[in-house]
RNA sequence: GGGUUGGUAGCUCAAUGGUAGAGCAGUUGCCUUUUAAGCAAUUGGUUCCGGGUUCGAGUCCCGGCCAACCCA
């Protein structure tokens, strides 16, 4: 190796900001320390300026450092807050010296604060006359590239707060989530529903078909799981005489990733007690209408491919049985025998395990070629009985459970039942699924239900899914913070 | 889990199997109302990792890791 300079490391841009850093410590002056309170956001700073008025009024602001142009003895700059930016303008005579080479020595990224008159420049943007500033966080790692931003999916992911930094378009679809979600807390408790908290780690994994993740709990010595339902617990409290609570927190499921799945993801469930599924349904749409007229101003929402999603006037209610004889052209569809069923899935270039049960291959057709095609909101209603052991049994139809899924942007949002109340139906249908599936008998639960639980409509609502269709949002992954990665 | 595409400077991206480049960022100088500011000079590379083919590999082949999209 040829002899290099080891001291020469202004290429070198982590070293070049640590050096800057030492040097402001050995003046005597630690950034990490400093202590600054604006007064103002960059927003509330820009809503002071009058025109043609003195503006002599001091506003103080504090945010990072996204822009920074010296052009010799002034220099333009700009800060970004949770309001937005602010320009601020550095003239070397009015700041003086000194304070005006270290304004010079800032790199983009750094976070001060900062005060200063305002006024408007030539080219007409409101911008604070710099009066003084503080350093109040050195950033010793540069910010992606100021013009293309930061495009790498997998960093945007990773270190997400770069993509916040950079990208307006994200900081604004999660302040969307934070909304949407203050909107439907505030909803449920104007209707008189008690939020509530039920427990995480369970040790019958219940209210749902799906593979949990287990845990270890030492001092028990027994594995846990994580929670892959609200339902059980929810169901115990309308036992209990809370008659209308709700929950919104993480679920688990032990599943892959994909587009639409997350490993953990937020729910909603709602127990309303003395209502059934038709309750659940004035109450879902009612609560969009409000996420709508509240938080979005509009009810017509366009997707990434150009349709329009209207989640305003009647909502289309369709049965399960009716949508899938459509989709297979097939109109004694549940009548056929499961060889029938097989030949004709494959037939639709279904791929379908020939070890399935009737029922999921019905299912298969359900998720497969209707479910997609439901991009208007629809209550798809009367689901075959084996779909859910929970809910009530339909009066006239054996086969069939009180329930509908709402499907919205080709996907389930919201599934939704007449709770199942009496112990007895209850023990049966769980027993026909113990054994076939995952889900465990859970026997606290049951002895709930034979204390009488009020007659009851629940609901689940996938918040992630609903923030996809909201925000108009292609992947999960861009409606979570921080998404699961391998 | 399978298929396709990709991984090159801090960031965004180029580079027929033949000397690894540009813009931005950085550094130095000029510039007192800029708007991706400008001008001039300049630093910066284990081309994701490990093998192989070849006189020669960022490029071709094999394996691995990671990501995006599609499928399961």
């Amino acid at each position: 190796m040829s002899e290099t300079s080891a001291s020469d490391n202004t290429h070198d841009l982590y070293a070049v900001r640590l050096g800057k850093l030492r040097e402001m410590r050995d003046g005597g002056f630690d950034p990490f320390r400093a202590e600054f309170e604006p007064a103002q956001t960059s927003a509330e700073a820009l809503g002071l300026y009058r025109e043609d008025e003195e503006n002599d009024e001091v506003v103080s602001v504090a945010g990072r450092l996204m822009v920074h142009r010296v052009m010799g003895k002034s220099i333009f700059a700009k800060i970004q807050d949770r309001a937005g930016r602010i320009q601020l303008y550095a003239k070397k005579d009015e700041l003086g010296d000194e304070a005006f080479a270290a304004f010079k020595k800032l790199d983009l990224g750094d976070i001060l604060g900062a005060e200063g008159t305002l006024f408007k420049t030539r080219t007409g943007e409101i911008t604070v006359r710099l009066r003084g500033f503080k350093l109040l966080s050195k950033s010793l790692r540069p910010l992606p590239e100021k013009w293309h931003g930061l495009t790498d999916s997998e960093r945007i992911y990773r270190q997400r707060y770069l993509d916040l930094v950079m990208n307006e378009q994200s900081r604004e679809r999660f302040r969307l989530r934070s909304r949407i979600i203050r909107c439907i807390r505030r909803f449920l408790e104007e209707r008189a529903f008690m939020e509530v908290e039920t427990p995480v780690l369970q040790s019958v994994p219940g209210g749902a078909a799906a593979r949990p993740f287990v845990t270890h709990y030492k001092a028990l010595g027994k594995d846990f799981f994580l929670r892959i339902a609200l339902e059980l617990y929810l169901k115990r409290l309308l036992v209990g005489g809370f008659d209308r609570v709700f929950e919104i927190g993480k679920n688990f499921r032990n599943e892959g990733l994909s587009r639409r799945h997350n490993p953990e993801f937020t729910m909603l469930e709602v127990y309303q007690a003395y209502t059934d599924f038709r309750g659940m349904m004035r109450l879902v749409r009612e609560m969009i209408s409000r996420i709508c007229a509240e938080v979005l101003g509009t009810e017509d929402l366009e997707r990434p491919d150009g349709t329009v999603i209207h989640l305003g006037g009647e909502w289309r209610e369709a049965r399960y049985k009716d949508l899938v004889c459509d989709a297979t052209g097939d109109l004694d569809w549940f009548s056929r025998t499961r060889a029938e069923k097989l030949a004709r899935a494959g037939e639709m270039g279904i791929e379908v395990d020939p070890e399935l049960e009737d029922h999921e291959i019905s299912n298969d057709v359900f998720e497969k070629r209707v479910e997609p095609t439901l991009i208007q909101p629809t209550f798809v209603t009367h689901l075959p009985k084996e779909l859910c052991p929970l809910a009530k049994i339909t009066a006239d139809d054996p086969s069939t459970i009180d329930v509908f899924e709402l499907c919205i942007n080709g996907q389930e949002i919201a599934p939704a039942y007449s709770e199942q109340n009496d112990p007895l139906v209850q023990r049966e249908m769980f027993e026909a699924q113990v054994g076939e599936d995952i889900q465990k008998m859970d026997e606290d639960f049951l002895t709930a239900l034979e204390h009488g639980m009020p007659p009851a409509g629940g609901m689940g609502v996938g918040i992630d899914r609903l923030l996809i269709m909201l925000t108009g949002a292609e992947n999960i992954r861009d409606v979570i913070l921080f998404p699961q990665l391998r």
